[in-house]
DNA sequence: CCAATTACTTAAGCTGGTTTAAGAAATTTA
DNA sequence: TAAATTTCTTAAACCAGCTTAAGTAATTGG
């Protein structure tokens, strides 16, 4: 919970009652790596909080392959924001890629919550207007660079996130094959 | 300023009083087809409300070509959120696709305009939350789908709005170049 | 600690989509 | 309403990145 705590006082204060009334209201879960908080059609009933390790969003494509949307690594939420806001299938699947400790909130405690202490609607806010500036950027990069340029960006951004995930993931996630990560990474050393 | 507080109304609360303050604390612009809200390396100062008409995000790419991220109809809110959080930069350029009516909410404004009025958080917060799921389902589209199944999908989804924009916009948007949008026509109108 | 599985590499052939260039159609402006 | 400008089309040559297939390395689990 620690984290969690810290991450809500950056954007905005809360108070001691209130963060036990937060504890109550969320379930703190352990999930070992490779273990599934979502799968495609079921409905997505909880915004996950990343306490500590890390969780990818996919869905697996017509070829049959898994297609990484997203990574949420510590102090970062998570969910199919389609499925949790409309109770509509879930589109995607959400895994574990470590061993990870999760704060998650339920839908249906969600609009309880933000009445009961309204300054997590500010803190929620700011944490969305990030995440969407994020969203923006990640457009630009998949839109105005080619997959060698994007490689080279996101491994200088993020080298020691590159060390902790399997490269087949790093592929999936810049949106090309294993093959061709491979054989850049071999052209590029040279 | 009405579609605007009717979308508000859609969400939340407001009462009289704080729609006064509201429009106390916003400007309402018109601009002309082809108008810059903002253009690349200035400060993005405001978020920008469409009250009508039409407005895209877009940056120069590397080849000197348009590249667009998003476009903004009536009800949809748009700004470089980097810049508009950072005071950095601004990555992207607005302009206007046809003539507008724009409801601009001042950056320096935004705060103390949510401390009155606190329910607008909760208007922002969803608001967000919304355009966040529609990211999610953009990526999910860019990298599941091929150049004519994105285009398939497009049109399919939004008849109208294909026939209000020219189509290298379309192009542009999806991706690709006019050149393949023409021959992707071609070849799906035999 | 060994077998099975999962992850990574290499290389050849292929294809979806780009580039280039030139002309036709539509829209804007005077 | 004609000239200027902007948008759209056509077609051929080209290439970045994919597919396929087969082999090697690293993990996992029994």
């Amino acid at each position: 919970m620690d984290n969690f705590i810290k991450h809500i006082n950056k954007f905005t204060t809360i108070s001691q009652p209130e963060i036990e009334t937060l504890k109550s209201a969320t379930k703190t879960i352990s999930i070992k790596k490779k273990d599934l908080l979502l799968k495609e059609g079921e409905i997505c009933r909880a915004n996950y909080f990343v306490e500590k390790g890390c969780l990818r969003l996919y869905f697996i494509n017509e070829k049959g392959s898994e297609q990484i949307i997203q990574f949420a690594l510590e102090n970062w939420w998570l969910t199919d924001y389609m499925s949790f806001n409309n109770s509509s299938p879930a589109q995607f699947y959400i895994q574990a890629v470590e061993d990870c400790t999760i704060i998650a909130i339920a839908r249906n405690e969600q609009d309880k919550l933000l009445t009961e202490i309204p300054t997590l609607e500010k803190y929620f806010r700011k944490v969305l207007q990030i995440a969407y500036a994020a969203s923006q950027n990640r457009l630009k990069f998949l839109y105005g660079y080619s997959k060698e340029e994007s490689y080279l960006h996101f491994t200088n951004s993020f080298p020691a996130f590159v060390q902790r995930i399997p490269q087949y993931m790093l592929a999936s996630y810049l949106g090309f094959t294993p093959e061709y990560l491979s054989e850049l990474r071999k052209k590029l050393s040279q």
